[in-house]
DNA sequence: AATTGTGAAACACTTCACAGCC
DNA sequence: GGCTGTGAAGTGTTTCACAATT
């Protein structure tokens, strides 16, 4: 029982799994081997049996994972079982396509509130969600119960964006700002910069006399 | 000289290096230290002057490193001093997002061109770069050069652009679909997937009962 | 004196291989 | 017989610590 310290790795594979079970259960099949999620995710089958130990044995030896009792215990496991209310900040490009995407698609992981500071697109609405004022950041958030937030504003307002979130009582920031956000306070940032995931893939370019790809 | 393998996570740092040296020599300082890049990244000083190591020795001992050179050698490391052009593939919230987003700050890596399959789209313009229909992909990327591609289609579809776009000449793909691309083809793929970067990050969103946070 | 570049040690993650259980 | 769960081995990455250089 005493479990070991959980890699972050592991746990963001939980939600390929989570996808997968959930495709599987759809076609009404109701057990499912390690091999068949490795052969739908990509991942080895060890480390998928792996990844499900540390948090508990979900499967049956011999037999293989119960669709549905693994797929409820991962929700639960992330904490996605009670529905995750997300707060956008910044609507500009991304942070309403970000939204509009994340509504259409998920309703486990909810878009509660977008927040922005320009006042010309306060009370727009983006699908169903009005746009309000950073000026009620905090209470909104409070309010609605609001513990994730996705950071869409430019570099230089990301640091205070962030202060006010966590003063607000975020705990887990998705952070597409260029800037590197570290508060001295307890919450989980993941960074997702969308100019250094282009400017590094640039590197996997062959141009002829530029490098030596890697061993081959 | 004989390089060892140099690791991806080394590479995807790079361009952090080079967004901060571009920051320190606006300001006019043409030295900066290990130690002050690592202040400015977040990296630990030893783990910035290996990844540097890996592709040559760039400093001066006792001194620091050169901030125009090694600016300039990084650049050419990841192949962004000739300037490197991308296609976008669908023009929906997120395609178009990206395509805004990057061409408003990246004028070294250039949006080249950008496709979708809806004909209601297509002729329609992203700032200045007109919407093409897919049957136009192979041509369109072969006459302007282009050897990256960001996928931002629904996950269906997701597989038959990546072989379009490999069959096109596209080496590097950045793929913001759900679906998992493994062709037997020379691509580099970099996945980023959306809604499993929010469902992983609501595992660090306590709830009291539901888990024992890492070790702290 | 200061700072790089780098082997060696430490740590983290993945894969192997098989005992344990259905 | 088949498949999970898991210690042990292997691989990859980071940190340490210091010799080399200016």
């Amino acid at each position: 029982m005493a479990r070991p310290r959980i890699p972050e790795v592991a746990v963001r594979r939980l939600p390929v799994y989570l996808r997968v079970l959930n495709e599987v259960r759809a076609a009404d099949v109701d057990v499912v081997s390690s091999a068949e999620l490795a052969r739908r995710t990509g991942f080895s089958s060890e480390q998928i049996r792996k990844d499900l130990a540390y948090f508990g044995a979900f499967g049956t030896r011999g037999v293989g994972y119960d669709t549905g009792l693994l797929s409820d215990r991962l929700s639960q496991i992330l904490g996605l079982d009670k529905g995750v209310k997300v707060a956008v900040v910044g609507a500009g490009n991304l942070g309403t396509a970000l939204a509009r995407y994340n509504i259409q698609r998920h309703p486990d992981v909810q878009i509660a509130a977008v927040f922005d500071s320009d006042w010309d697109k306060i009370g727009k609405k983006i699908e169903d969600i009005e746009i309000s004022p950073m000026e009620d950041l905090r209470e909104i958030v409070s309010e609605r119960g609001i513990k994730m937030a996705i950071i869409a504003v430019p570099g230089p307002a990301a640091r205070k964006v962030a202060e006010q979130l966590v003063d607000a009582g975020i705990e887990a920031i998705l952070n597409f700002s260029p800037a590197k956000i570290d508060l001295d306070k307890p919450v989980f940032v993941q960074n997702i910069d969308l100019s250094i995931e282009l400017q590094s893939l640039a590197y996997y370019v062959s141009d002829g006399n530029r490098r030596n790809r890697n061993g081959s």
